[in-house]
DNA sequence: ATGAAAGCGCTAACAG
DNA sequence: CTGTTAGCGCTTTCAT
């Protein structure tokens, strides 16, 4: 027979009750523990222990303006890249006594302007992950709340990028030392930043390498995504295919897998993130490995003290680097060039 | 130029100074909407609007003892079966506008009793997936707020349950119909309530079955879990191994290819989760689907209406089917039966 | 060193 | 129908 609904939380009016203090003694036993004599410290603290005590951040946020907690928000939860970055920056969260609480933007700008707008008076900052909205929205969000970008940049908010152009030099690179020469780049959502810098990486590499390259799209960032542009990939007769993301290279080289293509015998498939999902993948997948965990790691480093950020970079954006990850198995096999359509539709 | 620190939230106060109606005339607005003249109600909504106004839902549960918003907990964002879970409970709590916070346990009975005491009073209920606590702590955190299980169940507490032993009937006679006749469960966390549940069925299946059935365990629910899982496995001979859940079939799969197992010519693995991943997996991974997403979604309806909640099943659980999924290039092989270690260490 | 009192943003009686 | 008042749990002056 359970208490079944709530029983009672003990307030911090029962702690001093408890402890026979009053209740500001107990605040101060909490948050200045130097004003208050050793030994009534003592008894506070012991009688909010045995009670159960925590103190309610939503109150406390009330008169401070501060509330000990910090918000996360994600495009995705269920794109693999971010549950590590999220652990991570959950982990670094608690150890400075910071509660953690995480929101799916869904892909959708607005979805993610309300879900800060919401968060805003109930955290002390917002760390946008990958952020799909406007600027004209990343501009009104940071007028509510201090805002901290993962994987993209915005005036001078403090933001924590991963070195994309680095990995995507490291890739192209490698690929052309396999001896492709005709890549394509399948784009992820139409108005990602992230996208945008991988494209400008993919096609600047390419020229100067001589390599044919291509950019498709945009998809859907996602495993069903990366299926369907495998088909319109192989009609390009692309011999080496770089995507988005990890998700959509799943997807491309299940879709390869369905058709009977060789992979990596005919085409090479990279992906780009390095999720520990593309540890399971079959060998044939190619990363770029990003620091996703510690990218929520110093994240949540800066939404803690936003002047350390404004500190470090040039105005407070840091550059995690990046760094191609090749699978064992999907070294040797270099690229018959397919059949080769002429259509050079969007050229990068 | 950003506006970069919080410039200003709008409160009820500003609106209602805005529409030139008082304070309590803008949160009947909100809330009791037939309490006001219609003619009111737009002026104070209007200004609402204009202002960006969202109220605090932190100030409002102070008073009413409601908050607006709901807690998910899991031991592990990072386990793929949780993402479309989430998702599915953030887009339902949405939809009866509340919002919904995700926590972490880290697979730790105490951080996770931690995480839902620090929620306890800023959330009206928590959902606890999977959890790891034990009985003395969930009904410790159920005095402190209400509380809803998903795949486990606890006196009478509201639960959503996933049919397991449906599941594991299904995948033991699919086995023994290829003509397994050893089979090896690789058991998850120690103590974990829906790991006892799948080892009872996998027991009573195997034992009406007639098969030869092994118990190994416990071993970590992951990846890494499954790699080390698999040689123990191996080593005792079976030709048919179900594990805990998908992420440590995964592993199974990358080992038994690391070793140059055939998958499935000569061992069958079977994941108990039917995450997304497992599509993604090679072919040869056979898993038991669970009605993640769905399971989420009626969670959060038991949370906002603990009372429907505890009309529907027995004591307020409801029990979601599970089914076999095969994939379809592990049908054929059958398996010939590898060396035999007679060692039937902890037979299940 | 400690207590009393004011007030954060909001809702719920209680008047009008 | 609408405005006024009290007070949720907490921190922070301001007294003592």
């Amino acid at each position: 027979m359970t208490t079944e609904p709530t029983q009672r939380v003990a307030t911090i009016d029962d702690v001093a009750r408890a402890a026979g203090v009053s209740i500001s003694t107990v605040s101060r036993a909490f948050h200045m523990p130097d004003l208050v004599r050793a030994s009534t410290r003592e008894r506070a603290l012991a009688a909010a222990d045995e009670l159960g005590y925590t103190p309610n951040r939503a109150a406390r946020g009330l008169i401070t303006g501060r509330t000990g907690s910090l918000g996360l928000i994600v495009p995705d939860i269920a794109n693999p890249f971010f549950p590590p970055l999220i652990k991570a920056a959950q982990k670094r969260a608690n150890a400075g006594d910071h509660a953690l609480y995480i929101a799916d933007g869904e892909e959708d700008p607005y979805t993610e302007f309300r879900a800060i707008r919401m968060l805003a008076k109930q955290v002390d900052a917002v760390i946008a992950c990958s952020s799909r909205m406007s600027e004209n929205q990343l501009r009104d969000a940071a007028a509510l709340v201090p805002l901290v970008l993962v994987n993209r940049t915005f005036e001078d908010l403090p933001a924590v990028l991963l070195d994309i152009g680095s990995g995507m030099r490291q890739a192209i690179e490698h690929l052309h030392a396999l001896g492709h020469r005709r890549c394509v780049y399948l784009a992820g959502p139409a108005g990602s930043w992230s996208d945008r810098q991988r494209q400008r990486a993919f096609r600047q590499t390419c020229r100067r390498l001589g390599i044919d390259s291509l950019r498709l799209g945009p998809f859907e960032p996602s495993f069903e995504g990366g299926v369907r542009a495998a088909d319109i990939a192989l009609a390009d007769g692309a011999s080496a295919i770089v995507t988005f993301n990890d998700l959509m290279a799943l997807g491309v080289l299940a879709r390869l897998s369905d058709r009977g293509v060789p992979v990596p015998a005919q085409v090479t498939v990279v992906g780009f993130d390095d999720i520990r999902m593309a540890t399971m993948a079959s060998p044939p997948l190619t990363t770029v490995a990003s620091p996703a965990a510690e990218a929520g790691r110093v994240a949540i480093e800066f939404a803690l003290d936003p002047l350390a950020a404004r500190d470090r970079g040039g105005h407070g954006a840091q550059t995690l680097p990046t760094q191609l990850r090749i699978r064992a198995s999907s070294g040797p096999a270099p690229a018959a060039q397919p059949a080769n359509s002429p259509v050079d539709k969007e050229a990068a």
